[in-house]
DNA sequence: TGCAAATGATACGCAAGCGAATTAGTTACC
DNA sequence: GGTAACTAATTCGCTTGCGTATCATTTGCA
């Protein structure tokens, strides 16, 4: 035998299950696989889909509260709203209280791509979600936001 | 209001939670983050570790059996075995029963690493699941490798 | 036997992340 | 008021994924 790749005590389950494979990991790919094939046909990937999930909750943000909503680096949302922007989908406007800030506001067939998105994650979550019992999904989505909060608490003390 | 971006019927919590933020993926990122920082003194990244957990189950893998083992492309393990073998933590070797196949070995260097490897999962792990019930994180670990299955299936239907 | 089809690995180009460095503009303090 | 420190956005270069195309080799079948 080789080293105990559980990383817990033997009788219980970890992040390296049975199948030695990294779950988190294999699973997020795969959603995003699924995500961006059902949205190609509409000009768009769902990392640029979910800066309009944020403008449609407050429009007019600038690239750095884009980045701080979404939790990444400011040079990711300048790509990801470069492409918006090529696609018309939103527009870059310079705010005139601070002229180093752009403002970004969605457009029409921006905000009318929300309205997609919402169908697709619905379809999405249908298949992903088939034949587990919803109270097990509940109690999943819960223990993955702590789990989130403890990684990011422990990323930030780094 | 907007769309109902719960994609769900609205009394039951979704993918997309509350707080609207795609978790499987942001849990995915930040863990792959938290993983190179400890890993990045050993000059090896988790994606490339996975390599060596691979070897380590059966050494002298060729590329395609890694690939396929770790369900990616055979493109990624191509470059992830470059680096490996920049970093001498293995060793490529044509099939001799076979002259388009490299067979990859690990390098006493690779496997120490997977020694190494176990202590920092466990260490994440200690992390993340601090202060969650275990029944729940079993629970957890259950529904999401159904879901990736779930959703490999679809993605080899389309 | 010989040629077509399949397979293994790689090069190229793309997307989404990151960090570090750069430029432009703003704030803060002496 | 002027300089130092900070902040917003971008460019560059890196890793990990993908798809497509290419090349060498192997397999399969007529």
């Amino acid at each position: 035998m080789g080293p105990d790749l559980s990383g817990q005590a033997r009788s219980r389950p970890s992040s390296l299950t049975v199948d030695y494979k990294p779950v988190f990991h294999e699973l997020a790919r795969v959603r995003a696989i699924l995500f961006d094939a059902k949205l190609a046909p509409h000009g768009i990937t769902i990392s640029q889909a979910w800066v309009l999930v944020h403008l449609w909750q407050e429009d007019g943000l600038s690239q750095s509260k884009i980045a701080e909503r979404m939790d990444v680096a400011t040079v990711t949302t300048s790509k990801l709203i470069d492409k918006l922007e090529e696609h018309g989908f939103v527009t870059r406007q310079v705010d005139p209280s601070d002229r180093r800030s752009n403002l970004v506001f969605a457009t029409d067939e921006g905000k009318a791509l929300v309205r997609v998105l919402t169908k697709i994650v619905y379809e999405v979550d249908e298949v992903a979600n088939a034949g587990i019992d919803p109270s097990d999904i509940a109690t999943t989505l819960t223990v993955l936001g702590r789990m989130r909060e403890n990684l990011k608490v422990e990323l930030a003390r780094i």
